[in-house]
DNA sequence: TCAATTGTTCAACAAATTTTGAACAAAGGT
DNA sequence: ACCTTTGTTCAAAATTTGTTGAACAATTGA
């Protein structure tokens, strides 16, 4: 199991991340992660939204976006939103996309 | 030839929008009208980003997901952002992504 | 009326994305 | 050593997306 790649701050594409977002489950795990203060979540803490596999596929566009940090730890993987490296590349893109997901929710 | 349809400000929703805009193609279009200071534009005018038939997909993408707006004027289509819309929708989005897309294109 | 301009629609195709299940890998606990 | 937990990888299948070219529709201008 080789160690997860990630993209370095200066070479996340606009066009990637808007991708990675157009996406239901996605959009709702960056959502988890956006409401969690910070705190890193398991993989497990999103099984509600799919199978397995298909979580570990999700991540892993997330994380080839840039949106995500993926850390192994034990057997787990610790899965933090990138916040202040997008927040550098895309200032401003995260929290207004966080104020409106909150307004979807409410619908 | 019906007339296009365009969903209401407050039935947009945030996934439909992030993929539309997650191509890079349609990014292209929508940070021209970003840039053309709210005045529309023919469908001519994205001739360079693809063929005829190809840009008719993607601004209806782009109509469907409600950041564009389509008016038919004789034999031509004018093209614009729903800016107020958007802002008014997802305040912010629009804004860091053009601040976004701006600094993407000198790299 | 005839031709040119502007753009859409359709069907076929190609390509990329997403889902699924089985097998695997690494670490931890007993 | 064995079993459990956590998550990945692989290949196949299903689905969605994007592209192409031919035909069409509406308007404009000669």
């Amino acid at each position: 199991m080789t160690e997860p790649l990630h993209p370095e701050t200066e070479d996340m594409a606009l066009a990637q991340v808007l991708a990675a977002l157009g996406d239901e489950t996605r959009l709702a795990i960056v959502g988890m992660l956006a409401r969690g203060a910070g705190e890193p979540m398991t993989c497990s803490r999103f099984l509600h939204l799919g199978s397995k596999t298909g979580l570990s596929y999700h991540l892993a566009k997330l994380r080839e976006a840039g949106l995500v940090r993926v850390r192994p730890e034990g057997t787990k993987r610790l899965i933090s939103l990138r916040k202040a490296d997008l927040d550098e590349r895309f200032p401003g893109l995260l929290d207004s996309l966080m104020t409106a997901d909150g307004s979807e929710q409410q619908a």
